[in-house]
DNA sequence: AACAGACCTTATAT
DNA sequence: AATATAAGGTCTG
């Protein structure tokens, strides 16, 4: 069989770097296939991606039937998966003017994106997130594709669709399947979350239709849903609602602005508007004296984090929290930094 | 409204 | 080698 051509993203590598975006706790389902080349079922294709020097290359390795033939259309939904209307150097300069500090930042984790996701694989996926490892997550949402999902064969082998929720929702045993599968408690999420889905009518619709709500709305609505508190609602609204200004926050990006923000005093060149500055100043206060997790210290960080870089203040929590992962090469695991210290 | 405790499973630390 | 701890939290009481 000959080998698809590759086709051209047009896009810089300070606005798009795979390597980081595909494995910061975003996605999972990605496969490192080569140098800098990356692989996954999506869009009812095996999309082949290729990092060069100037760019990022695509191409179709295979499809389902039903999926578009035309490179130009799965051009323009790789470039709504990943975003690429939207600048990050734009943003990074924005966020410097604010904050010098980010400076490093905008240094390190350049071209680390959001990425614009199916809202069921996402919702899904995070369901898995909770109180779990990236490996693990991994691992599970592996385990569900190829249970659920539909298998297209390539040349560098067979990738899994991820499932959609009819296809999980025939099996009558979900919670057993899945405790199976290795999700433990989580498995009964799955199965309240896919039933009241179902029920709701169309998920896809259903779930879509949150993009042109409010994000508090929105946020009420997805936690309706078995297995989906604030922080996981948060992922959702950021990664596939269109909600830039949605910030998850957990344990380490509670910790990482306590270390970034608390004991600094304010630069005195900062562009934000003397109100916002004193609103920092009191939830840094706040933030300083809360020594332990708790809904409230994550309430608190997540202010912080928004009044500093709205209105992407999201995209700049992606930043953040790929810098506090360090990637493993061996295992080609990602490992958190603070653990090495 | 706020706050413990429990919780599948796996890997790593002690 | 047995045991504790932590992993992108959520649910329950």
């Amino acid at each position: 069989m000959l080998s698809a051509t590759w086709h051209d993203l047009a896009v810089v590598p300070a606005e798009l770097r795979l390597d980081p975006t595909l494995v910061c706790g975003q996605a999972f389902r990605w496969k490192s296939t080569g140098p800098s080349e990356w692989t996954c079922a999506i869009f009812g294709h095996v999309v082949d991606l290729k990092q060069t020097e100037t760019s990022v290359l695509f191409r179709s390795l295979g499809r389902l039937s039903t999926a578009t033939k035309s490179d130009d259309e799965l051009k323009s939904l790789l470039c709504d998966y990943f975003q690429l209307h939207v600048s990050l150097t734009g943003l990074c300069e924005k966020w410097i003017e604010v904050d010098p500090e980010f400076k490093g930042l905008a240094q390190t984790q350049l071209g680390v994106r959001i990425l614009r996701q199916p809202v069921v694989e996402n919702t899904l996926t995070f369901i898995a997130s909770s109180n779990n490892n990236i490996k693990r997550i991994t691992m599970l949402v592996d385990k569900l594709c190829k249970q659920y999902g539909v298998s297209i064969e390539t040349e560098k082998g067979a990738f899994h669709t991820f499932p959609t929720i009819q296809a999980i929702a025939e099996d009558s045993k979900i919670e057993q399947t899945m405790k199976e599968l290795g999700f433990g408690y989580r498995a009964k999420y799955y199965a309240k979350t896919i039933q009241s889905l179902v029920q709701a009518g169309d998920p896809d619709v259903y779930l879509e239709s949150l993009r042109s709500e409010p994000a508090e709305v929105a946020r009420v609505e997805l936690m309706k849903l078995s297995g989906i508190g604030p922080k996981v609602a948060d992922c959702i609204l950021l990664m596939s609602l269109d909600k830039t200004d949605a910030v998850p926050v957990d344990t380490h990006i509670w910790q990482v602005a306590r270390k970034r923000y608390v004991g600094k005093s304010i630069d005195p060149n900062s562009v934000l508007a003397a109100d916002k500055q004193e609103r920092i100043r009191e939830l840094v206060r706040q933030l300083n004296a809360i020594k332990s997790p708790s809904t409230k210290a994550y309430q608190l960080a997540q202010e912080l984090i928004v009044t500093l870089f709205s209105p992407y203040a999201g995209w700049a929590q992606g930043m953040l929290f790929s810098d506090d992962l360090v990637v493993v090469p061996v295992a080609g695991v990602a490992k958190r930094k603070l653990e090495a210290e």
